[in-house]
DNA sequence: ACTATTGTATTAACTACTTAGTACAATAAT
DNA sequence: ATTATTGTACTAAGTAGTTAATACAATAGT
């Protein structure tokens, strides 16, 4: 396992799960503003996979404007902050997308749904109080 | 694109996605307990993929004890009910529990989670008043 | 100037998935 | 008996992802 509790799952390409995972770390803003990046083979190293699978993810997410590659300093989150918010809402809103046809496809219906995640939430709310405390 | 409505994407191998949409399709009740399936060229040709796919992915379903082969008279859904039950409830489960955590990714909280699919919820009720009537 | 570190590019080998094409055994229908 | 249809098995070729190994250009630090 990474350090990251990322586990890579078989069906999709690595580099496509280590871009979407660090996509969503810049979303969550878990990755700020500016902030400098590892360097690919670090991040290779840290992820366990190969500098060509990492430098791959980050390229598809360069292409996406969320990263910038300054030659010899490393690479940089994004600092435009309208893109960040966007990319959020555009994440939650894909997640929701896929789950309510998820959902569909095996044949619950809406306010069913709408039970099942309350008692899921309510369910994490609880497992989760033993551990935090701020 | 089929006339199943599914869209294939790259990232996961299609023998997994063409399982996945069947399961779903049993654990809705859509593939009723016991239906003949078509046969694998029959249902190759309808989901426009080779035969040999289709194949991989029955011989999936079926080492899942969901589908049963007949030699020469074609393939069967199980007749389990309660493992049919049991699927119901185990995909919910986990689309349920993967939804969450990809919406903890982003850094969405609980609440903010039910907020958001309850008005998903809302939209797709009113989306859907027009072209539905029974 | 030199060194280390950065991103980047290239090549080769390996694996898994997909497709095409073919073939065989079993049996229902004729 | 013959035929068509069923599931099943196999080989070969093509494609894509992963890894390994190497190399180069640019620059910050010394």
């Amino acid at each position: 396992m990474n350090p990251f509790g990322l586990q890579f799952h078989s069906n999709s390409p690595i580099y496509l799960q280590l871009a979407e995972h660090i996509r969503r770390a810049i979303a969550s803003g878990q990755l700020a503003c500016g902030q400098r990046l590892d360097s690919v083979r670090d991040l290779a190293s840290a992820y366990q996979v190969n500098p060509n699978t990492m430098q791959r993810a980050l390229s598809t997410l360069e292409s996406e404007g969320l990263l910038r590659s300054e030659r010899t300093a490393g690479r940089f989150i994004t600092e435009d902050t309208e893109l960040i918010a966007a990319l959020q809402v555009c994440e939650a809103d894909a997640i929701i997308a896929q789950f309510l046809e998820q959902m569909q496809q095996i044949g619950c219906e809406r306010q069913r749904i709408l039970t099942l995640v309350q008692s899921a939430v309510e369910a994490a709310e609880k497992g989760e109080s033993h551990g935090t405390q701020q």
